[in-house]
DNA sequence: GACCAAATGAACTAGATGGTACAATTAACA
DNA sequence: TGTTAATTGTACCATCTAGTTCATTTGGTC
């Protein structure tokens, strides 16, 4: 991937000569910072342990990112932007209301048990009430656009006389999302006190089509 | 409540000469040290802030819970054992199966969205893997049983012929505890990134009355 | 009222942690 | 080739933090 994550490996250390590369330093900064606030939240990241594992210094995390909230608001961002190109890779509008949804809630179903990191770093910036959504910029100008594809997907399936009116298109998005967060949120707790692995396949085909078919018989009318 | 709480308020500091209560102090330790959890979750945590909001000294926590996880895991103990008192309460089996259906639907709702603590707490946990729940023997010893709950009153729903056969009650379990929990979990981001407040009354009814008619439509034959 | 285990207070510490000071090296460009 | 801004390395530090030491007080028991 990044030239400063592929040059010394053994070492750890670079060479006496070394060559600039500040986007590859920064992609492996990002790509450690990520896997480590995921597994231990913002406040269980330890900014000294990034470093280590990163193939540059603390100095640079300092250097391009300010502070370790600073670090930790650059791995959200990037997270945003990357759904919201997923986002904008479906095709909603070219589907029948009913495929439409369906793929949709597959889509975001698969999306979630695929990247429980996604989940992971959304549950720790909910647990610090989303104050680094509040003051992102970035994240601020992204216009997740998740309530518009379904709004016109749904009312296309009411002009049709395929689904009920009176849905709220949030709420459509809330059913979608719920189902596919909770079991991977809370795949450690459900097991222990349940003793049910959702991470299963069998468990997880019976609940991805489990998902789609609430959502559809939600909206049925 | 406790003794030790309702003492010495102004100063913070206990008078030369004390009483012993070792409940009290007990309780109102636990009491400070849920909220401090349950806003800074487990490494976010600071002893020594529990420690100072409460009527009793640092030395009493690790006399009385170890060390900072055996505080935490009191903590969560307690919580899980809470809900247990409440799930006995409810009395299912004597009611049809549609009403006992509403009935734990609109309960696991209301539950969740008036103990927003708990849903923290939750997500905690599970940012940490449910270590704490597994190694906890009081946890172990509970023997949740919403799941037996759950089948009683399906399989009734599914003899009278009006639930539909096939589904598992953990699946039920699963999309019940998901609309519940997650328009608690995920409010602060809910709101930041489609400005929609989960918290809000109407927004809270209309979520509640969904959740019930989502899951009544899930069963229905 | 002497004795002892349970309960409590106050001060202290070793190590971890976020962040910095200072200096050196590199690359672009005049 | 000399100048300069952008990058990077090394060593360091002030503070915070979980946990402890040592001594004292209380309340029950004989």
């Amino acid at each position: 991937m990044s030239k400063a994550a592929s040059a010394p490996k053994g070492t750890g250390r670079k060479p006496a000569s070394w060559t600039q590369d500040p986007e590859g330093v920064r992609r492996n900064i990002l790509t450690v910072a990520k896997e480590e606030f995921v597994e231990n939240g913002l406040s269980g990241a330890r900014v000294d342990e990034i470093a280590a594992r990163t193939a540059t210094s603390k100095r640079m995390i300092y250097y391009y990112f300010g502070d370790k909230e600073g670090l930790y608001r650059a791995v959200l961002e990037e997270m945003y932007e990357r759904i919201r190109g997923f986002e904008r890779s479906l095709d909603l509008a070219s589907l029948p209301p009913v495929e439409a949804m369906t793929l949709l809630a597959g889509f975001t179903f698969d999306y979630h048990a695929e990247n429980p990191d996604f989940v992971r770093l959304v549950m720790v910036e909910n647990i610090h009430h989303a104050r680094h959504l509040a003051t992102s910029d970035r994240i601020a100008a992204l216009n997740l656009s998740a309530i518009d594809m379904i709004r016109e997907a749904y009312e296309r399936g009411v002009a049709a006389g395929l689904f009920r009116p009176g849905i709220e298109p949030i709420d459509i998005h809330l059913t979608i999302s719920a189902l596919a967060f909770y079991n991977v949120s809370n795949r450690a707790s459900i097991r222990q006190v349940f003793g049910h692995d959702m991470g299963a396949p069998e468990a997880l085909a019976r609940r991805r089509a489990a998902a789609i078919d609430t959502l559809l018989r939600m909206l049925r009318a």
